[in-house]
DNA sequence: GTCTATAGGGAGATAGAC
DNA sequence: GTCTATCTCCCTATAGAC
């Protein structure tokens, strides 16, 4: 770990990360060679494995910057006060902000929820990321909790409606191709995000029966 | 393409296929070997060849064994008749009860949605699962249409009410190490199933927040 | 249909010069 | 910090005997 360079230029270690988050967001870890990434950024293999020791390694750092950005944003968001309904709002829809503003965010943190078999679980970095991942879901939880407990939303299992709404959260900006088919169009559009959001908003809200018919 | 066999013993196409839906699930495409298919088969690596010409041909084979079972099923319960909300009730469940029974096809589902760029997308196999795909999509918009033109759903974006849709239905059963550390529990467990089940059919019946917060 | 043997290439990782 | 060269291993796929 070095110290970050005066000029402006992004660090050799910074565009490694760049290169890898992109290559591994779109085929997997073990779909992506380390001379890939090398080339990626121009430099040869040997060099990349002089700023990360091994190929899951760089992994790891990769998730771990994705998560700090993902907690951050959702940390201030959920702390910027407001009824347990209106922060529910509003830190949803940030997060589909940065995962609509990063499309190798939403891919690649799908994919290290199940690629957890290829790596080693143990070491520090996979901590990292364990505790990274509690972050974002405590806060998450204490929300639903609290706004069971006031009486704004319904009574449920919380962890069964967190599991439930990670899905329509990072699937669609995951989906590529698919989503593409099945909207039309661009799911990375400011269109289609915009769109995206208030649907699942109002779903979370009133889900998809008609009032009229209770 | 051969005949099966008078016996009851699974072909060894049968099991080339099984063993291979169980690896690629686990570890996705690129992670997963031949030879460790024919290990697990208790088979050399070139009988395996002799029974799928490649790689990405055994691959086309397991998704589209899974895409038929899910499709078989989601028709017929479509097909059931209803009232739209009932008939999306029924086919939501019964879409979960599908994955529920075959721990290995939400994960493989999955995988697959965002791994067509390790495949060769075109060919004979690409267009059949690209039709499997369609097969159930389809379906599954006129249902939403036909409840939105009845009055029994709020009208709403019908492609990205599915794509929001997908999420919840699919990830839940897909999400492996991490979803059971969520709900502390096995996410196959009978009982857990139906707890998801019916905390998923009320967040589209009614949304999460109360009836009185309205 | 199953096997052994092997081709031919690419992977992750290391050594050591500069 | 970057390079060339290399180690060792494993990969997909094929050839051909049985």
């Amino acid at each position: 770990m070095t110290i970050a360079p005066l000029k402006n230029e992004p660090s050799s270690r910074d565009r490694i990360l760049d290169v890898a988050e992109e290559l591994f967001a779109r085929r997997g870890y073990s779909g992506v060679g380390m001379k890939e990434v090398a080339d990626g950024v121009g430099l040869g293999k040997s060099s990349v494995f002089h700023h990360f020791k091994s190929k899951a390694e760089l992994y790891a750092a990769v998730c771990i910057r994705i998560l700090a950005r993902i907690e951050d944003r959702f940390v201030r968001s959920l702390a910027a006060g407001g009824t347990p309904a209106v922060r529910l709002d509003r830190c949803v829809g940030d997060l589909l902000d940065v995962l609509a503003e990063h499309p190798t965010h939403a891919r690649l943190l799908l994919r290290s929820m199940f690629e957890d078999d290829d790596l080693p679980d143990d070491g520090p970095e996979g901590r990292a990321v364990y505790e990274a991942v509690g972050g974002i879901l405590e806060p998450f939880s204490s929300l639903l909790k609290e706004g069971m407990s006031a009486g704004e939303f319904r009574l449920a299992s919380v962890s069964h409606v967190m599991l439930l709404l990670i899905g329509p959260i990072v699937f669609p900006f995951a989906s590529g191709e698919f989503g593409q088919q099945v909207l039309g169009k661009d799911v990375f559009d400011a269109a289609q995000v915009r769109r995206l959001k208030s649907e699942l908003l109002d779903l979370v809200r009133v889900g998809l029966h008609a009032p009229s018919a209770e």
